[in-house]
DNA sequence: ATTCCTGCAAACCTTTTGCAGAGGT
DNA sequence: ACCTCTGCAAAAGGTTTGCAGGAAT
């Protein structure tokens, strides 16, 4: 399997050709930390990261260039409950959703096309037209001792 | 059908008596306020309303009576992408997924008994049983300026 | 009387913005 | 050369906290 970052490479690449944007090392060494990371990073996390490797970088250059990865369909935003933004990698034409289970912490993707039409639906009788969703179940096989999935959690 | 108030009046005065808090006249009318809002006040929202009422109340009567309602189990504070937190009732065995206009920000709620039906079956599938779930359609009526919700949003 | 609450203002934290200089095209 | 990007610092939200007076028990 092709590392997800060349392929968001590309897709950012293009994206910034085509309005003028610049290449610059901050931007590579952020894709590459966000990618790096796999998942859930909060600014700090990156900022953290990318430091390392290049002590200047400000906060505000990750605030922007996460900004660009979003609008690049890159990286997607995402606010819990500790008021801090994280951010998630865009997996591309394949809109997965996750089953978690809450015992092992293992994460299944599923797909189904009974629920995706079901969106499609309720979001026509409001008037919409569904541009993404996010969909997490959350479950627990029967007690942490007995639970199925343990063995491949990682 | 009984007001929704009544009964979360009832659960917070069992939490406040439980550890010796107190009932006041602010709390009673955030609560109220908060109800008659229906779902995904902010709490600007809150507060405009309950100054209407009691003008003199500030930002952080507020936030301390809406955190006190989430540990009593009345109100859910939920965070979306505007940076805001939300708030909405805790309504017992129900629960609502939402679907989000992304032009104008208006948050409207659904239940599905299909897709209700669905998860279970996918969890079944993994063996797990669904515990919770979480559900966002984001999506958006044709252009800003045609937004059918604009009228309403707040 | 005691203890909790409120309102104000200041503090705090995360995110955004203005600007001058550095860097990419 | 041109225009974008960066880093800093200041500003701008949103939320929390310290404190002195007020209210509920």
């Amino acid at each position: 399997m092709k590392a997800a970052v060349e392929e968001a490479q590309r897709k950012l690449n293009v994206y910034m050709r085509e309005r003028g944007l610049k290449h610059t090392r901050q931007r590579d060494e952020i894709l590459e930390a966000f990618f790096a990371a796999g998942g859930h990073v909060s600014i700090d996390d990156l900022l953290g990261q990318v430091q390392e490797r290049m002590p200047g970088v400000g906060y505000a250059t990750v605030y922007r260039t996460m900004k660009l990865f979003g609008e690049a369909g890159v990286a997607h935003e995402r606010h819990f409950k500790d008021g801090q933004s994280r951010y998630e990698p865009v997996v591309d034409d394949e809109h997965h959703d996750h089953i978690i289970c809450t015992v092992c912490g293992t994460i299944f993707e599923f797909e189904d096309p009974v629920i995706e039409q079901r969106q499609a639906d309720i979001a026509a009788a409001h008037g919409l037209t569904v541009e993404h969703h996010r969909h997490e179940i959350y479950g627990s096989c029967q007690t942490p001792s007995t639970c199925v999935h343990r063995a491949r959690a990682g």
